[in-house]
DNA sequence: ACAAGCATGTAAAGAGTTACATGATTAA
DNA sequence: TTAATCATGTAACTCTTTACATGCTTGT
């Protein structure tokens, strides 16, 4: 159940409302854990339910502000160190590539041109986020970072890949 | 939704009973979109309930062999050329990066080790796979080569990225 | 005779998505 | 005043996981 520890990991850094969070969702964890606004204050009710957050705060329009408790951090470090990383990763993309064979060679080279645009586009939208974060503070910038770095590493090899396998259709 | 379009690809190369189509996703899909035996037997029951595949042969044991119709292979095609790929996707150990911060230094680094050591593996694994297939046929012997070396690339890629970012902590 | 593997199915719970629903505050 | 943004919550549905449950066939 990784969105509950996607929670308490954000708020490790600082206190934040939903609201807060959902914008940090849409921006740093979109390409890692993505999660719905609908999800997010579930699991926050929750997570505060449980005693692993706690409201600490209250502000205009019913804003409610959470901060992560004892419990809760003690639950964070409980995951990063004593819980094994699921390897399963789901590719909608690549699963797409199993099957290209259904269609004529030249439709198949054009769905691999295509993930070669969509891997440039998903380079080019990471720059833009690493300009346009603060990189004020301590501990989600040196791993936020590094974070990113994948993404780009990530995109160029499959940019390369989806090139070679363009190139093998010939 | 995958798995329904994943099950007609698998179909589009030959007829198979829901078991042996568990095995097809214990091996070749795991890597790309894993399911469970109970999810499969569903979704055959309500494909062939939907008419995109029809019982063409019983077998020993209540064994029970599909086969695509050509609605379903309509919809094979409809999903590969007229559907966008999802780009989102979930990745617990990119997750868990994010928030690297909350352990000691030491104890970063080990976890990044970890990913070092879990890529070499899964590199293995996937070269181990490559050996045992036999790839006789002709659509997803392409296909599926090129989808095992984009695994092979996206490990070798994770490793190196593993690497300098263990680096990085000292 | 027995174990391994073949073969299917369902129930319950958990996780994720989409849509609906509401209302306050702020800046132009 | 009005649009944008802030802010929360719930309902319904779909997808996924885990567990239970059963029984046949083949090879040793």
């Amino acid at each position: 159940m990784s969105l509950r520890h996607a929670l308490l990991g954000l708020l490790s850094e600082r206190p934040a409302s939903g609201y807060d969070l959902l914008k940090l969702f849409e921006t740093s964890l979109a390409n890692v854990w993505p999660a719905t606004q609908s999800q997010i204050y579930t699991e926050l009710t929750k997570l505060a339910g449980t005693g692993l957050i706690a409201v600490t705060a209250e502000g205009p329009r019913g804003r409610k502000e959470y901060a992560l408790t004892d419990e809760g951090m003690a639950e964070l470090r409980h995951w990063l160190t004593e819980t094994r990383p699921q390897r399963a990763v789901r590719s909608d993309m690549m699963l797409r590539v199993f099957f290209l064979g259904v269609l004529s060679p030249e439709q198949a080279r054009g769905y691999l041109a295509e993930l070669v645009d969509l891997s440039d586009q998903a380079c080019e939208d990471l720059r833009g986020l690493m300009d346009s974060i603060d990189w004020e503070d301590g501990n989600l910038s040196v791993y936020g970072r590094m974070v990113l770095e994948y993404g780009l590493r990530f995109n160029a090899m499959r940019r390369e890949w989806a090139q070679w396998a363009a190139d093998l259709i010939d």
